[in-house]
This record gives structure tokens, C-alpha cells and sequence, in this order.
DNA sequence: ATTACTAGGCCACGAGTAA
DNA sequence: TTTACTCGTGGCCTAGTAA
């Protein structure tokens, strides 16, 4: 009985917009009907349930009404509102990966170490890269799928080149931690279309030697995400 | 089929700050049921209707499952979000009254221009009022009711004093504009008890005259509210 | 242990309508 | 016009239970 029930948000909520937090508002149930995109009988009821549990209160004038919100329906909205707020903006903002360490073709590192891209990364990353990108395998489906969401975010973009023969795609870089330890950037290439069972990891540091890690040794990759 | 039911509101907000947006995370039905104050097979209906509704993904693991939210998912408890932050936050911020003009006793007059009075005037507000307040006889229901919610806020203070024989009442002065025009303050007085059908305001000018105001007429005053 | 089906109750809603 | 009643339908929820 003390609750607000969920179907009565959108009635509260509008009559909030319309100034009822202050002031004793006049209103039809058959426009809040339609502004709650529901029947007049229905806003009615609403109503008079929003009396009753004491988070409205109104004044007849005959047949018509004004209504004004009370302390308590104020708190049951913000309440609400704070908890969204919570939800939405202090919830853990950081992508978890965990995976094992493979062991690459050394193609990675070939391309990463073109002075094309060490110059961009200086600038945008503010270090030269340890010539190595780190391959990580991710084992399970909801890791692969949550890069690939990330993939479609907007990292840190290293763009692409020609040397004039062939054009060597772009690069998205996004800042993480490796082990809670080593600061890396995860890379996203254009040519990795939509495969990303095995990502890469460029460093500052030499990660492997860094973190002791051998082929099959687990890491887990904390990839914050900021918007 | 597109929007989210309002039912839903609480397990989406919930997935939400375990996280979902980001990591798909490992929840069962019967503990997403308990946090949601609903049985375990409401929360497993929840989720399929989410997932049916492309606010939520799921990756099965034999029978448990890993859920994470969607950009609609997102857009959806954002979209609600800003409803609600709009609708606290920058709904009109103010109580407007109506009443019309009464003469009072001069009683009004005398008290506010003692000495004690009016030098915390002059340090709180600023200002030395005009001698004579202006007195608004409500006759609506609705506003005498509000001054009496706003008489338990906390205006700016004036405090009481003794001069030995006897003692004067605190004041609580609440900003406000009579007719857009004039500035002043609505004064509650210690000693009036419950009863805000007339009220009483001061200001720096001669409300009366400024505003050519006789008997009878009809004023409009806006005053802010500040949380 | 887990998910999710079925059955049944209760409640929210809209149509019709009185006042 | 307005509010708000009654009534029937549909949908949300829980208990029980299968897998």
C-alpha cells in the first residue's frame, strides 16, 4: 500500500511536468488519459489510487478537480529516478575480457611497427608501442561478442595509409588493463573484420615479459568504457 | 512491440546496475526474482519478453545464461530517465497565487517596523521594507493549501526577539514577484497559525502604489522555489 | 541445483453509461 | 461537458511441476 506501483510512474511523472510538485494543477482525466497514452477511465482510477495511497492530493470544484502532489509522491519519483541514475551512470563502466594467451604469426607486430602507425601512435597515445602486439584468445561467446559490440564504439582511431602499392587500413585503439597491472590499448584492424575470437594488445611495455605470461596462461583485461 | 513495458522497468534497471550494458553477466531467474520483489517465474517471463523485445541479448551455457542489454535496452531506461530528469528537475519551479487586495488593521505595518525586525531585514534581505505590507485575501482553496505546505519550508529567517515585556514571534520571508513586476517577499509570522487565507507580503517600493493597486484588485504572485 | 511450462487468480484496462 | 461507476476481457503474476 505504501509502494508506488510501477503502471503509475507515467501519470506521476506527468503530472510533475506540468508544474503539480508546487502547485494545485487542473487537469481532465480524459487529457491525462491521452498524455499517458491510456483511457480516461483509466487516468481516473489512477487517480483516485494515487489519492488513496497518499501520493496526490486534490480539491473538488464541483465536478472538476485540482490536484497537487505531496511529499510523498516527491519521493517516490526521485527515489526512482535516483535509482535509473544509479543504474545507468555508476554502474560498472568497464568491459571485462578474460582469455589465453597464444601465440601470433608475428604479423601483428610487423604491421604495428610500419612507421606510418608508430607516428600515429606516438602522437594519439603518447608512446612508441613495444614492438609486439600481445594475442589473446577468448574462449567464451559473451567475451567474442562483447568485443564485437565494442568494435562498432569509436576508439582511439589510428588512421589508414598507402606506400603508393597497397593501402594499410585503419586501427582503433581502446585503453585497458591487462592483469591490473600493464596499461595497453586494445587494436581493433580494419582487415579483422568480424572474427574477434583472438584479439591484440599493444603495450608501452613488453607484456609477456612484464607479466611472466606463457602460451595458456589466463589474463583477464579490464577495457574501461567512457561516454 | 516496441516499447518497453513499464513492468519491466525494474528488471531492465536492474540488469543495468549489475552492470549488463557493458559485460554479459551471469544472473539466475531466481535471484533476479528476489532482487525485483517478484517470483522466479515472472523474472524468467521478464527476460524472454526483453529478449523477444530486443532489449536484452542472452548466451545459453546448458541451462543457466549470460545476459547483457542492448542499445535498445539502453535507449529504452534512457529514454525514461531524461522523462523523469525532466520532469523533477525543470518543471516549473514556482507557486503562483491569485487573490485580491484587502486592507488590513496596520497591524502588520507596526510589527515589521521595529527596530529588530528591520535591521535583520536590512542584513538578510538587503533591504529596509516599505512601512506597510500588503495583504492578499486568497479565495481559492487550492492556493490557501499550498502556503500552507510553503509555510513549512524554510524561508529566510528572520528571528524572534523579547524587549523585556514581551516577545515577537519569528518571520519567514519566501521571495516572489507580485504581477511581474514589483519584487517582495510573502512574510509568514510566527504567531499566525495555520490559517493563509490572507497573507502578507513587504517589499523595498510601495507595492500598492507601484502597481496602482486598490482594493479589490486582483494580484498574481510568482514565487520561486528552491531546493 | 537450474529454466520454463501450465493452470488459475487477480488486477489493469476499456466500453458503456449514469449522474 | 465532466467524473467515475459496473462489467467483461486480457494480461501479469504465483504455485506447482517437468525437464
Amino acid at each position: 500500500m505504501t509502494d508506488l506501483k510501477t503502471h503509475h510512474i507515467l501519470t506521476l511523472s506527468h503530472l510533475f511536468s506540468k508544474g503539480g510538485k508546487h502547485n494545485f494543477i487542473t487537469i481532465t482525466t480524459a487529457t491525462l488519459g491521452k498524455n499517458i497514452g491510456k483511457s480516461q477511465q483509466a487516468a481516473s482510477l489512477h487517480l483516485k489510487e494515487l489519492e488513496n495511497g497518499g501520493f496526490i492530493e486534490r480539491i473538488y470544484h464541483g465536478r472538476t478537480f485540482s490536484v497537487k502532489i505531496t511529499q510523498k509522491g516527491y519521493s517516490e519519483i526521485s527515489t526512482l529516478y535516483h535509482l535509473l541514475s544509479k543504474s545507468i551512470s555508476s554502474s560498472p563502466s568497464h568491459l571485462e575480457l578474460k582469455g589465453k594467451i597464444i601465440s601470433g604469426m608475428g604479423e601483428g607486430a610487423y604491421y604495428m611497427s610500419l612507421k606510418e602507425y608508430t607516428k600515429q601512435f606516438k602522437s594519439k597515445l603518447s608512446y612508441i608501442p613495444f614492438p609486439g602486439t600481445l594475442n589473446v584468445k577468448l574462449n567464451d561467446e559473451r567475451y567474442i561478442q562483447a568485443v564485437n559490440n565494442l568494435s562498432e564504439q569509436n576508439g582511439i582511431k589510428i588512421n589508414s595509409f598507402s606506400d603508393g602499392t597497397r593501402t594499410f587500413g585503419w586501427v582503433k585503439c581502446f585503453s585497458g588493463v591487462i592483469n591490473n597491472k600493464i596499461e595497453c590499448e586494445l587494436i581493433i584492424l580494419e582487415r579483422t573484420h568480424h572474427d574477434h575470437s583472438i584479439i591484440e594488445f599493444i603495450s608501452k611495455k613488453n607484456i609477456r615479459k612484464s607479466l611472466r605470461l606463457k602460451d595458456n596462461s589466463t589474463v583477464k583485461i579490464k577495457i574501461p568504457i567512457t561516454e
